[in-house]
DNA sequence: TAGCTTGTTCGATGTTTCACGAACGTCGAA
DNA sequence: TTCGACGTTCGTGAAACATCGAACAAGCTA
């Protein structure tokens, strides 16, 4: 578990950013992300194998939205969103209002958080 | 040359949306899309041979991005700018500010267009 | 009719992506 | 030090994608 990757705020690459919101496992991942609260590894709850869901959250990591931090042996999560914010306003707000409307990434859900309402 | 497919409003999904956006190519054709006018298909200059032209053009009208007319034997390209307000608000115009802002796309330009400014 | 123009489609190629299970490295606990 | 938990990485396929040139179809034009 080598330390990750996470591009500066000026790195982050709009096709970088669209290519990663463009699967719905990761939209979902965004999605439980997008109240800002910072979430353990081992809390998600997807459809694929955890070798997938690693990959998943490489993505996303390497694209800038998400940022990770290792404490231990565990990871915890974080959507990047005041960098998103800086670096392309807005965008993270009407994505996340489109997958709303959309209900996509329904599929992603988090332990003890079964995504009710 | 037979009559294109173009998803209704309510068919055009955002992980399409986003996938056709996470190309340079395709940003830069959109980019020049954004005043609104309908373009002719051999207006475009791009660096890429034809048929893949061709290819990045059909991406964006299934994903709904785009509408393409025939007349003759010649097309036309126009942004469907009040379809994706509908569909998903405010996303096109994030999505061009933030291309705008890393100048993304900028291989693509108009003939007679140079793309001066 | 013959030929030109226009854009699409086809076939091939190389790259990238998504998916899985297995193996691995690291850390904390026993 | 041994064990278990936690994520990453590797090896491997299947599928999708970007790209090209060549062939094609449809419509003008001579």
């Amino acid at each position: 578990m080598k330390q990750a990757h996470h591009p500066e705020v000026g790195e982050i690459a709009l096709t970088g950013v669209m290519a990663a919101l463009s699967d719905p496992i990761r939209v979902g991942l965004v999605r439980v992300l997008a109240d800002g609260r910072e979430r353990g590894w081992g809390e998600f709850r997807a459809p694929v194998a955890k070798s997938t869901l690693s990959h998943h959250l490489r993505v996303l990591r390497d694209a800038g939205l998400t940022r990770t931090r290792q404490e231990g042996t565990r990871c915890f999560v974080a959507l990047r969103r005041q960098d998103m914010e800086a670096r392309f306003p807005g965008l993270l707000h009407v994505v996340l209002a489109a997958a709303e409307e959309e209900d996509l990434g329904r599929q992603v859900s988090m332990k003890d958080d079964p995504h009710p309402a």
